[in-house]
DNA sequence: GTGGTCTAGACCACA
DNA sequence: GTGGTCTAGACCACG
């Protein structure tokens, strides 16, 4: 994972999202450790001021919890309640881009074909990622 | 339509897609004049400096011109520049949305289903607000 | 001739230099009539009050004077004022060309290059508008 | 350097081809940071809105890029770049020239010999600054 | 009335 | 400290 200086939404929000989204995914399974804030700084090259931050999130969140000394766990309904956050995070970007679409007046048609485009294009990219 | 300065993405880029999608969409015509810096302020309650940065963007996109005195026009490839960005636009958002799909372990089929919901929710809004 | 409104020198600059090389080239030779206010207007397609200042401040350099009723009229030392006048012009476009080189680092020897090739261009440019 | 507000050339812009031009001369080379939006404005006794507004041009261009929290780099390309451009727009000043004298009537050898002393007034200009 | 430039001063994210 | 965004209000050229 890498994060994107340039993309307008946060930084800390963009590694709390792929936190979230890891927990969702089982990498990190309910009382589990995450990745500690520095090493997580030092991936990310990011400042631990931010990956902080992005901890308090999830944690206002209920998804991991601090032991002193120990650093930051997966709570016991940190998987399921990622899940759904997630599902709902996704939900959200494709009525966004669906609003979008028709805004600029095209039709259900032709939206669902531009979406089918870019599964088929992820998915390959994925494949070849392996 | 309105703004939303809570939203990541800067108001005046807000402003611009808004734009570029309502030239996409036939609002406004190649040759014909869209609403004043002034008038468009006033509507979304934005600073006029706002509205000009937005303007600045599509001129640079040679979606727009301005005539001195008069106003900005829609150029003559004006229309069809704003429907091809609006279709990648829409087409990014959706590869966005997939990626965090599969990123949270989600299968392709799930992410297919959660997409002809939000087109079914979208469409009803849609249809509710005429 | 004709007017760039996207030329940051303001457009009743661009006139007034304009008039001045015309009665510098003889065009219009002391003791004759300019075109005027409104047939420039219509020419340039450019609003009269535009026209009027480029008139008066020619006027205030003392290259015209106007005759009640009939129109603005070339002085007696209308050319060879307009020619030094335009001597200096090019020559202060030279200046600042030459500085600007010098700013980027260029040679004395590259500056000139340029300058030859310019020469070219627009000797060949002027031959194939004959 | 110092910016001319009378100039008809707005002073972004005057900004901008200063900072292109120092690129273009290696004041500022690839990957070093130049100076910051404040210092620049301090210097230029100008607002720094007018300093960040050179800035965008500048990165629109590719000639520099943002590091958060940092300042403004010059990336790989920037000194080729800039010199580019910086030539370019000699050639279009000396352009610009030739074809005011030729308006004016002026022959091709009197341009030259325009050219020739302006080259020579600069020079020792420039020499004398030292 | 239109757009274009500039200043002053504020708040934000990031290092 | 850095750049990025936004507001408020001013002046200008042009029609």
């Amino acid at each position: 994972m890498s994060v994107d200086p340039n993309n307008p939404i946060p930084i800390y929000q963009q590694i709390t999202d792929y936190i979230r989204r890891s927990i969702a995914a089982g990498v990190y399974r309910p009382g589990e450790m995450i990745p500690s804030l520095r090493v997580l700084a030092l991936e990310l090259t990011v400042n631990p001021n931010t990956v902080q931050r992005a901890f308090e999130t999830l944690e206002r969140e209920g998804l991991i919890h601090p032991r002193k000394g120990l650093g930051m766990f997966v709570t016991r309904h940190g998987a399921t309640s990622a899940q759904s956050q997630s599902r709902t995070a996704v939900y959200e970007t494709f009525v966004q881009g669906i609003r979008a679409g028709y805004d600029a007046n095209m039709t259900t048609r032709r939206i669902r074909g531009v979406f089918e485009q870019a599964a088929r294009d992820v998915a390959t990219e994925v494949r070849s990622a392996k």
